[in-house]
RNA sequence: GCCGGUGUGGUGAAAUGGCAGACACAACGGACUUAAAAUCCGUUGGCGCGAAAGCGCCGUGCGGGUUCGAGUCCCGCCACCGGUACCA
């Protein structure tokens, strides 16, 4: 890039200056309720954008896309009169710093303070009017301490399923409390991941290799720490409803969650007291099942299966057990499993089916185990085929006619039906359709204890642990293997100073290395785990609301007044990344119903309105990627281009949802067109400096101009509520050049241009009206504190409109009416002109069709 | 397989059921300049007719439909992108 261009406007001397100039000032520091300069006749509003890792490879241009949407957003509000909360952060917990610190020796937090810096000062020369008082880090001791504040209040609650609400767990009037905490200890399998030492969250485990780093991952049984995030899977489907987001996000959302209704069927084992429930959506193909299957791993196994078949269990279930997550989707398309020697006994015809195990049944979802119907599910049917086992079918799809018993049970089906129909060889069901068979065996069953109806969801409880160093310390001590949290007022309690934080190679975290630390008391020892990453981004909006209290995790009226005060409400826009449509947002809306259940908050979700932006492409239309080499670093687009080229020319690349790819010669245009808003008030003189240029107080708009100013103001108010910035700066680009060739220029006009200008193109903006300022000796002050303009809707429209006059839908002429001109008389018009009387010649007329304002239609045989 | 999104000029895109392609980029032509850059003006969906002004036909992934009128609404397909996958 060449450095020795001239530039097309002295950006680089003047946005440092307002950069400067608004921190100094501190103008967009938004002071809370009770604080000096709060107006609380003001509206409230609360942008916020997702808060980056502050990763060593600095700002990313993704990264400026959507902050330089919520920043338009947030300047134009504070314009609209509202009390403006935009406020950014760290999440800065997490895996790199600590494997960057295992690499290098140096601790974490210096090289997180590191990024932290460089990150911010990224920002800064973006011109964001982001409140820095406001600023917080996840990995600050007075952050993090009410990180571990809020795991205590799920650890002291617990979920009242009659009331479908978090409580203390004192109102648990049960035996052991343990196991009805909303964090507790499990000794589940988990995913290990022995390069990274750590145990791993579904989520983060990707194809069974670790999202970070692509490792192997295998399962392993271990005690971990859990959050009971299932206990609102209900909760968290119905409450999505009143949230303005994208309905693909709410979709995402609810198939995580998965919810679906079936029953709970109890079956017998032959020659046993033991009995297998299982979980089916379709009870009603109970007469279909020919076997059954347990999860290689279920408890149950050991205790049915026979000595015979014991050898080829036991070497199935290692094989299983040895396999990662991988292997196991990998080998998917085969089926595999073998045979238990057990039989169960079908409970409404007392059927003998055998049992069997396989890992396509996994002990995670249900009851781990299934009854299998190959006639009318496609893995049970591959399952059937493969081991030669009988398939039964029990739905037909058309209604059939049962001759007695005798319809043909014997014949198998030639292929699998998945869908609904009507019941057949199924007793007392046959003839039923469907749902009404599911709705007359779920009766049957309940009404002989046999089974019952029953909801199941997909979601998985939250393991909350991880065996890092580099994350927040669990407020929990160990004593004769018992678990009790600390008291709050011990908090934070922050992670030893360690020099070696390497895994331990065991499952034991880097943590139990500190021996000093680990101490509690001459009994108890401390929980070594730490806090995954997500803990501390699950309530940073709140902590932004009143970053500085030290006696709360957030002050009431702070909360109140920001997060809307019990009304629909909470942050008014969210802009972030489809990356965290479902974890991040689930795991946030679950701590914040817990919060709000136990009348920490005053709303029900935390945020109101989401918007995701679209990723942004290299030039080649590829992934950004630094083995490509096709990555975009702004701070090189500042330093050619500026600040405002850059927010410019990313709002202006189209729709912020879209996927779209970079260009820089689309940087050129925003940058021509900044140019030559400049060069609307500035002239060049001789010597190469800028003076103000013929611009007039004197100087009044003709009626075309005021137009198109009107219709700017009009139209870049509602794009910008619409988040359609690419179509605001269309119309802004419209409006300057309508004032290009204008001499002298009405100052008014310019001053209404730059108002609307000012959310995109901050600094630009601000140094023309202080231009201005000086020489008219009026408007004094930022343009930032300037009100934003109004339109006058009756200057819109023309004293004469242009009417469209089609022939059968086609457009053969234009005429001129007034603008209110009747029905008729447009009609008579239409009828008049030359074009349409040849292009009618002869023709019967039809039907005429007018659109007033518009168009004259005239429809011909 | 399932779910979601997107298909419009050479490119990014715009269009409450009412003139398809606003606004830009690129390209081409012109003005200014010794020259270039910058700037300003103009042309720019395709095909055809015309010396020209102009005129006509076709055109929003494909095929149907609704309507006076469809990029937009309905039905059926195709392609690409993203997510997800033995969830019983």
């Amino acid at each position: 890039m060449s450095t020795a261009r001239r530039k097309p406007y002295p950006f680089s001397t003047f946005e440092p200056k307002w950069q400067q100039h608004w921190d100094r000032a501190q103008t967009f520091h938004a002071p809370n309720p009770g604080d000096p300069g709060f107006d609380p006749t003001k509206p409230k509003y609360y942008v916020l954008d997702m808060f980056p890792y502050p990763s060593g490879a600095g700002l990313h241009v993704g990264h400026p896309e959507g902050y330089t949407a919520t920043d338009i957003l947030s300047r134009y509000k504070r314009m609209r009169g509202c009390n403006v909360l935009h406020p950014m952060g760290w999440d800065a917990f997490g895996l790199p710093a600590e494997q960057y610190a295992i690499k290098t020796g140096q601790h974490p937090s210096v090289t997180t303070a590191q990024n932290v810096a460089h990150f911010k000062g990224q920002l800064q020369r973006l011109g964001f009017a982001y409140d820095w008082q406001r600023e917080v880090n996840t990995t600050d001791p007075g952050y993090f301490r009410w990180t571990q504040w809020i795991f205590l209040q799920l650890y002291h609650a617990w979920f009242n399923p009659e009331t479908q609400h978090a409580e203390p767990i004192s109102t648990y009037k049960g035996a052991d409390v343990d196991s009805v905490r909303l964090a507790y200890v499990s000794e589940a399998p988990v995913n290990w991941c022995p390069a990274l030492g750590t145990v791993l969250a579904n989520e983060e485990v990707i194809d069974g290799k670790s999202e970070v780093g692509g490792h192997p991952v295998e399962r392993r049984p271990m005690r971990q720490w859990m959050l009971r995030i299932t206990a609102y899977a209900q909760r968290l489907i119905d409450e999505l409803e009143g949230l303005d987001w994208p309905t693909g996000i709410k979709l995402l959302q609810q198939n995580w969650i998965g919810r679906s209704e079936g029953a709970e069927v109890h079956f017998g084992v032959e020659a046993s007291e033991e009995k297998i429930t299982v979980f089916t959506t379709r009870p009603d193909t109970l007469y279909g099942a020919t076997y059954m299957v347990l999860a290689p791993e279920h408890p149950l196994v050991e205790r049915l299966v026979t000595e015979e078949q014991w050898p080829d269990v036991r070497e199935y279930r290692e094989k299983t057990a040895r396999k990662s997550d991988l292997e196991r989707t990998e080998l998917a398309k085969e089926k595999s499993g073998v045979w238990t020697g057990a039989f169960a006994l079908n409970p409404v015809n007392g059927e003998r089916i055998p049992i069997w195990i396989a890992d396509y049944v996994l002990l995670g979802y249900g009851t781990g185990a299934i009854m299998a119907v190959p006639a009318h599910d496609e893995r049970d049917w591959e399952f059937a085929r493969k081991f030669a086992l009988p398939i039964r079918e029990v739905v037909s799809a058309t209604p059939r006619v049962s001759v007695g018993n005798k319809v043909s049970c014997d014949s198998e089906p030639l292929e699998c039906l998945a869908g609904e129909g009507f019941a057949v060889n199924s007793g007392p069901l046959d003839g039923l359709p469907t749902a009404d068979a599911k709705a007359e065996i779920s009766r049957l069953l309940e009404a002989q204890g046999l089974g019952k109806k029953t909801v199941n969801y997909k979601l998985r409880d939250w393991l909350f642990s991880r065996q890092r160093y580099w994350g927040e310390p669990f407020p929990i001590v160990w004593e004769d293997g018992k678990h009790r949290a600390i008291p709050a007022s011990e908090l934070p309690l922050t992670p030893p100073e360690m020099t070696d934080f390497k895994p331990t190679g065991t499952s034991e975290p880097p943590l139990a290395k500190a021996t000093d630390w680990l101490r509690y008391s001459d009994k108890a020892t401390r929980e070594t785990n730490t806090m995954p990453q997500w803990a501390g981004s699950c309530w940073y909006y709140l902590r932004y609301c009143d970053v500085r209290n030290a006696d709360r995790f957030v002050g009431t009226d702070a909360e109140n007044y920001w997060m809307g005060g019990g009304n629909s409400g909470g942050v008014d826009l969210y802009v972030g990344g489809t990356e965290h449509a479902v974890l991040h947002l689930l795991y946030a809306r679950f701590w914040h119903k817990v919060l709000h259940d136990l009348g920490h908050v005053s709303t029900p979700e935390p945020f109101q309105r989401l918007v995701n932006q679209g990723l942004i492409l290299g030039e080649d239309g590829q992934k950004m990627s630094k083995s490509r080499g096709n990555v975009v670093n702004p701070d090189d687009v500042i330093a050619e281009y500026g600040a405002d080229a850059l927010r410019g020319y990313l709002m202006f690349m189209g729709p912020l949802e879209a996927t779209k790819p970079w260009s820089m010669s689309g940087v050129e245009g925003i940058t021509r067109f900044l140019a030559r808003v400049w060069r609307l008030v500035m002239e060049e003189q001789q010597d190469g400096s800028w003076a103000l240029g013929p611009v007039s107080a004197e100087a009044v708009p003709d009626k075309a101009q005021l137009r198109v100013l009107h219709a700017s103001v009009k139209k870049v108010t509602a794009d910008i509520e619409a988040l359609s910035f690419n179509t605001a700066l269309a119309q802004l680009m419209v409006c300057t050049n309508a004032f290009v060739n204008v001499s002298p220029r009405p100052l008014s006009a310019v001053r209404t241009l730059l108002t609307l200008l000012n959310p995109f193109s901050p600094h630009l903006t601000e140094e023309l009206w202080e231009n201005l300022a000086q020489r008219f000796g009026d408007a004094p002050g930022q343009l930032a504190d300037v009100p934003w303009p109004t339109w006058d809707e009756a200057l819109l429209i023309d004293d004469e409109i242009e009417i469209v006059l089609q022939v059968n839908g086609k457009v053969r002429d234009k005429i001129i009416v007034p603008k209110d001109a009747s029905r008729d008389a447009v009609e008579a018009q239409a009828r008049g002109s030359a074009r349409i009387a040849e292009w009618t010649a002869g023709k019967e007329i039809k039907k005429v069709v007018v659109v007033p304002g518009k168009l004259v239609n005239i429809v011909v045989a």
